[in-house]
DNA sequence: CCGACTGCTA
């Protein structure tokens, strides 16, 4: 069965370009797969005849006409009508027949579908003929044939509901739907009004719809066109229109499987992508396996969509469990999931099973697997490697790739090396990286700088960098939040705040708006110089911009006021931290503490250290080193040893070098070297490694008693623990050992340094 | 729509 020609042409609107059921050239185009329709018939060869006798007279002579009375007695199949009134030219005409047919045919009750296609065919006609205004003709064909009862075909209630909802006239798409007769209502069509409904923004009659299609004994059961179209309506709404969770959409779903129309693995693996997004990955999953479960086929981008967001979550006992599942089903994986196993390895610095897993996939033993790597996977291996120190490595990884495979280096590949070298301090060699690629015609990205500009920074070259910037910047290449977090990181670090300040406001002279990592950057970098006021200014800065601070900031700007003796607005900034809704954290606490007892209000000391206990924050030994540096300066020898002893005896917190240095300097200065000793070797019982400060502390005291063997013994541990002099060593001994004439021993204390640092 | 590269954890 042919469908005449102009119909497609016309029903495709040019105004709504992307393609649909609406549009739908792929559903719609015809009666091709209309189950109602009645197979084809041969033509009557009176047809032709009839058509032209129709065209030419008027209808009030129609009656009078032999032929056609005749042709009223005998009248051809639906079929035949339908085509027959399709050719009338005109909708007048067509209605005129209509009403003749209607009125005079006398087999109508044993063909009642006679009138319906008839009636199609003007339907069709009207479309054809008017374009200023179709809807609202259709529209008033449409209550004709309500009033007049006649049932509509379901091509006819096709055509209505698709122009009508093109015309976003969504109620006059219901009322055809609720008009059709339910026994011929059937998934195609349905699906039309479901996508009328969704598009035009109806989603609450669309759901209604959808229920009943997805009833067990539904007569409309879904296909996969319906998923497809209620999955791009959600999806381009981003759920939110009908403010759906996760856990509705995943029963929405399996309500689907169990009519076994499953999502293809485009979708499928949106899905869970969207879903490992937002932080579930348990109803990931759980789609991923009520999907294999109701007997879905399912494909490795699913898997790896979902490997990917526990990657993420750091479940690697699930993505352990979810690739053997892969290999329990026979799902082969592919280039990507071999992608994520290795990122993971590398990510965990086990780079070696990483490469072998590399090995293996090009072999032909794995499990019959055979994956070729692409460019992605080398550098994500480069990457490992660089990361772990084995820049060397990652970089003949590169010729290698070369070589065997044939894939040229790309802006990542340069990326991953440049920063391995400039990690390692040899950012000549980067550099040399930086101009090979240009020479490659590997076009440097904001990364290649970024990466380039950290290891300058980090390695002192902070004005190359700005130059290279500057470089960059003429070259069309602008730098994002993440550049100007590493300058004015880097300009805090060497305390040339007004330079970090001037970058901060270029920023947004160069139409790059700061994010929060930059705003804390510069708060962190003021409160370690000291620039109290500057900081709070930032901050309350940061606020504005919509950025609350976080508890690292908050922690740094109270510390700060602290140790600048500004307790008020310690306070206040406290204060002002409870109230964003951050409660204060070990660090908080720790820095109070150490300010109250620094200041000798050991009582306020003690009340926040309680806070901190009841907030459920152990003292750890930060807190016991504040307490017992505090009451050591203020002379209190007896209790900073209590608080000692109590730390080792009843508390599990590990003593550190930082403690012992503290009482091993106060007991020597209080002259009780013989108690530092035995601190010494406390420490050696303990296993925590003594270091220069411990031996300079010793040393003084030693010198204060001139207790010259005991020095001679503690220069060997010294040198037998490898740990080196400092200048302060040096000052000391050099200085003690001369003024009593053992020279000798003092020089072969030097030459065993030189021999340690020559070994280490 | 699934896998690679840049800030920092006081």
């Amino acid at each position: 069965m042919k469908l005449a020609a102009p119909t497609k042409s016309l029903l495709h609107l040019p105004t709504r370009p992307k393609s649909g059921i609406i549009d739908g050239v792929k559903y719609f185009s015809g009666e091709l797969d209309d189950p109602t329709l009645p197979p084809p018939l041969p033509t009557s060869s009176a047809v032709p005849e009839i058509v032209s006798l129709l065209k030419t007279t008027d209808h009030n002579d129609w009656i009078s006409n032999s032929e056609l009375v005749e042709f009223l007695n005998a009248p051809p199949s639906p079929t035949s009508l339908l085509k027959l009134t399709r050719q009338l030219g005109s909708t007048e005409k067509a209605l005129e027949f209509f009403e003749f047919f209607k009125t005079h045919s006398s087999s109508l009750s044993s063909s009642p579908s006679s009138l319906s296609f008839t009636f199609q065919a003007i339907l069709e006609q009207a479309m054809r003929e008017d374009k200023s205004d179709v809807p609202s003709k259709l529209f008033q064909l449409f209550s004709f044939a309500k009033d007049g009862k006649i049932p509509l075909s379901i091509n006819a209630a096709t055509l209505l509901i698709r122009c009508f909802g093109r015309a976003k006239m969504l109620e006059e798409s219901i009322s055809v739907y609720n008009e059709l007769d339910s026994n011929s209502r059937n998934t195609n069509v349905v699906n039309l009004l479901l996508d009328c409904l969704f598009r035009g923004g109806n989603s609450d009659y669309g759901f209604k719809v959808l229920d009943e299609m997805l009833k067990r004994d539904s007569g409309f059961p879904p296909n996969d066109s319906t998923v497809d179209i209620v999955l791009s309506a959600m999806w381009k709404r981003n759920w939110v229109g009908r403010r759906m969770s996760l856990e509705e959409i995943s029963g929405l779903l399996v309500r689907f499987f169990e009519h076994g129309v499953f999502l293809d693995d485009v979708w499928n693996t949106k899905l869970i992508a969207k879903f490992c997004r937002s932080g579930k990955c348990d109803k990931a999953w759980d789609l991923l396996h009520d999907m294999m479960r109701l007997g879905g086929q399912v494909e490795a981008s699913s898997f790896n969509a979902l490997l990917s967001g526990l990657g993420r979550e750091r479940d690697f006992q699930k993505m352990n469990l979810l690739m053997n599942e892969m290999k329990e089903k026979e799902i082969k994986p592919d280039v990507v999931t071999f992608g994520i196993l290795i990122n993971h390895l590398c990510k965990s610095y086990k780079i070696d099973e990483a490469l072998q897993v590399f090995e293996k996939m090009g072999g032909s033993e794995c499990d019959g697997i055979l994956v070729k790597p692409d460019l992605v996977l080398y550098n994500t291996l480069i990457d490992g490697l660089c990361k772990v120190g084995k820049q060397e490595e990652g970089f003949k990884l590169m010729e290698k790739m070369r070589l065997e495979s044939g894939y040229e280096p790309n802006t990542v590949t340069y990326n991953c090396l440049i920063d391995g070298f400039c990690r390692a301090g040899e950012i000549e060699r980067s550099y040399e990286l930086f101009d090979q690629m240009k020479k490659d015609g590997v076009v440097p990205n904001v990364i290649t700088l970024n990466t380039l500009l950290d290891g300058m920074c980090k390695h002192g070259r902070v004005s190359t960098a700005m130059g290279l910037l500057a470089e960059m910047q003429e070259k069309g290449l602008k730098g994002n939040s993440i550049t100007y977090t590493i300058l004015i990181t880097s300009f805090c670090s060497v305390n040339n705040i007004d330079r970090a300040m001037s970058l901060f406001n270029e920023m947004s002279e160069n139409r790059c708006s700061p994010d929060a990592k930059v705003y804390y950057s510069l708060i962190l970098g003021l409160c370690q110089a000291r620039r109290m006021d500057d900081a709070l200014c930032v901050a309350s800065k940061a606020k504005e911009a919509g950025f609350g601070l976080d508890i690292i900031c908050y922690n740094a700007l109270i510390g700060g006021l602290c140790r600048k003796n500004k307790i008020d607005e310690a306070h206040k900034t406290l204060k002002d931290m409870e109230e964003a809704g951050i409660k204060p954290d070990r660090h908080t606490y720790n820095t109070l503490i150490s300010y109250f007892s620094e200041k000798g209000q050991f009582e306020t000391a003690h009340r926040v250290l309680k806070r901190m206990i009841d907030d459920g924050y152990l003292p750890n030994v930060v807190t016991y080193g504040a307490l017992i540096h505090a009451y050591c300066l203020a002379g209190n020898l007896d209790e900073a040893m209590k608080i000692f002893q109590n730390m080792s005896s009843a508390t599990n917190v590990p003593l550190n070098t930082v403690i012992y240095n503290i009482l091993i300097d106060t007991l020597c200065k209080s002259d009780k070297v013989e108690d530092a000793i035995s601190l010494l070797g406390d420490m050696k019982d303990k296993g925590v490694r003594p270091n220069t400060t411990t031996y300079n502390a010793l040393f003084k005291g030693l010198q204060e008693r001139n207790w010259v063997e005991k020095a001679f013994e503690i220069m060997d541990q010294m040198t037998e623990n490898t740990c080196n002099p400092d200048y302060i060593t040096m000052e000391v001994l050099t200085q003690w050992l001369s003024d009593i004439g053992e020279t000798e021993k003092l020089r072969s204390f030097v030459e065993g340094y030189e021999v340690s640092t020559s070994t280490a």
